[in-house]
RNA sequence: GGAGAGAUGGCAGAGUGGUCAAAUGCGCCGGUCUCGAAAACCGGAUCCGCAAGGAUGCGUGGGUUCGACUCCCACUCUCUCCGCCA
């Protein structure tokens, strides 16, 4: 969320932001928040001034103690006092609440070059790379290349766990950890530490990186426990700061964060029963940084470097966007895109994302860094697909399919593939 | 799951209704001093307010009281032991 302080201070500019996104709800909401900051400090200064009097009074009641007449006295209007202080306080815990949870709905400030639009078919494309293959035989849907293989079990595991899921076996299963381990090496040799997190995390931690929205239609509860099956790992290497004044020498943290991912999907069209796009667990390495607010722009862009070079390196043909207003979601501040090239379908698909989060998850998690001033203020936080292995697997899966039926593994991989090269149809 | 102990500033640790924003020790940061450092001394939370100033802050929420770190209730978390599972 955006701290009340920088609203207050800059109330035109957060505004003129806002309303980049052309959507009327959020002035509005805007609008109404400003109003009842105005009476909330007035409210608070009234309070303040009653609770001000009251401690005089039992201050000089401790004086008269041994004067009955005069300790009455100053009781009774010491319980008046009290009296209005709860009911200035009832209105005022009112408003605060009112304003903290428009806060939590209020979206991030848009960095100056993100473009408007109302849905992902409006993110502007700014980079292409690879040469997509001419192939001489008609492309295959990846589900049924990773059965081809004898790669995966689709039906035994919807008996075991419903539709959404899969169950990666022999080589699949070697080539989903070679992901992994390729991913790692190229991150650590940038200084990211790989971290395996905790997969469940409570409320509050969650309600400090994620849209509340998520709650419902993607976060799993784990019944009768105040916890939720982390939906990526950026969610608890994030949320572990919380309520943490870090020394500005220790920034920026690097973390590569390994861990399934687990998401209900509720409500996403498409989900892909015969496949691995839009599936309740899959696994991720997930790249973290937090950083000094004047880093997070280098950072980002770094972020996405590391990124596209694991592209390059498994030779999948990608294109980058700069994500729009109307697909970007209210935590990220800006967001690319990258999507590979699918040659069954002819076009390309989401396959890992970068978010700079800027103060936004900070303020809602109160994680703070402490300048060589000694003064506080908010980190920066971002994060960004390092690769999401279900989706790169089935970039992969078509974009290395043979006419045998097959597929050949990408050379970057063969160092983690047990002297494999190729994967033949069974 | 059962039993017990505990939660106070960056850390350790006193304090058991008003004299407590909180002793003491250690650490860190800033300042004074110094050519520089050490030592010594001063300062160090949050919020509202232009300021003067005021309010809040002893795990969280409620209660009792004129007044709560202190008394009562509930909750959360941590530690130790036992049990169970791996």
């Amino acid at each position: 969320m955006l701290s009340i302080h920088f609203i207050r201070e800059n109330k035109e500019q957060v505004r003129e932001n806002l309303s980049r996104r052309q959507h009327a709800p959020y002035l509005q909401l805007f609008d109404q928040l400003i109003q009842d900051d105005l009476e909330y400090r007035k409210l608070l200064q009234d309070a303040e001034g009653l609770r001000a009097k009251r401690n005089q009074l039992t201050q000089q009641v401790a004086k008269v103690k041994d004067n009955p007449i005069e300790k009455q006295q100053l009781v009774q209007e010491s319980k008046g006092v009290g009296a209005q202080i709860v009911q200035t306080e009832k209105r005022q815990n009112e408003l605060k609440e009112k304003i903290r949870s428009t806060l939590m709905r209020l979206p991030n400030i848009l960095e100056e070059d993100v473009p408007f639009g109302k849905d992902d078919a409006e993110n502007v494309e700014v980079k292409k790379w690879g040469e997509i293959k001419k192939l001489d035989f008609k492309p295959l849907h990846h589900g049924q290349i990773a059965r081809n293989i004898d790669g995966v079990e689709f039906e035994r595991t919807v008996k075991i766990s419903g539709t959404g899921f899969f169950a990666l076996k022999g080589s699949l299963a070697l080539l989903d950890m070679a992901l992994t381990r390729y991913a790692l090496d190229m991150l650590m040799q940038d200084g990211f530490v790989p971290m395996q997190p905790p997969y469940m995390m409570n409320r509050k931690a969650y309600e400090g990186v994620t849209d509340l929205a998520e709650f419902d239609n993607q976060l799993y509860k784990i019944e009768n426990e105040n916890l939720y099956l982390i939906a990526t790992s950026e969610h608890p290497l994030t949320a572990q700061f919380m309520d943490e004044t870090l020394p500005g020498s220790k920034l920026p943290i690097q973390l590569a964060g390994i861990s399934p991912c687990f998401r209900k999907e509720v409500g996403k069209h498409g989900l892909d029963e015969r496949g691995f796009f839009r599936v309740h667990q899959f696994n991720k390495v997930e790249q973290v940084v937090i950083c000094q607010p004047n880093e997070s722009k280098t950072w980002h862009e770094r972020m996405l470097q590391n990124t596209e070079k694991m592209m390059q390196g498994l030779e999948i043909p990608y294109r980058v966007v700069n994500v729009c207003t109307g697909d970007i979601g209210i935590v990220a501040a800006k967001k690319y895109d990258i999507e590979g090239y699918s040659p069954r379908e002819k076009k390309y698909f989401e396959l890992m994302s970068l978010s700079n989060c800027t103060a936004y998850q900070a303020t809602r998690l109160n994680i703070k860094f402490t300048n060589a001033d000694g003064s506080k203020e908010y980190v920066h936080t971002l994060n960004a697909t390092g690769i999401s292995n279900a989706r790169m697997l089935r970039a992969i899966l078509e974009n290395n399919q043979t006419k045998e039926g097959g597929i050949l593994i990408p050379k970057i991989l063969h160092p983690y593939m047990y002297g494999m090269t190729e994967i033949p149809k069974t």
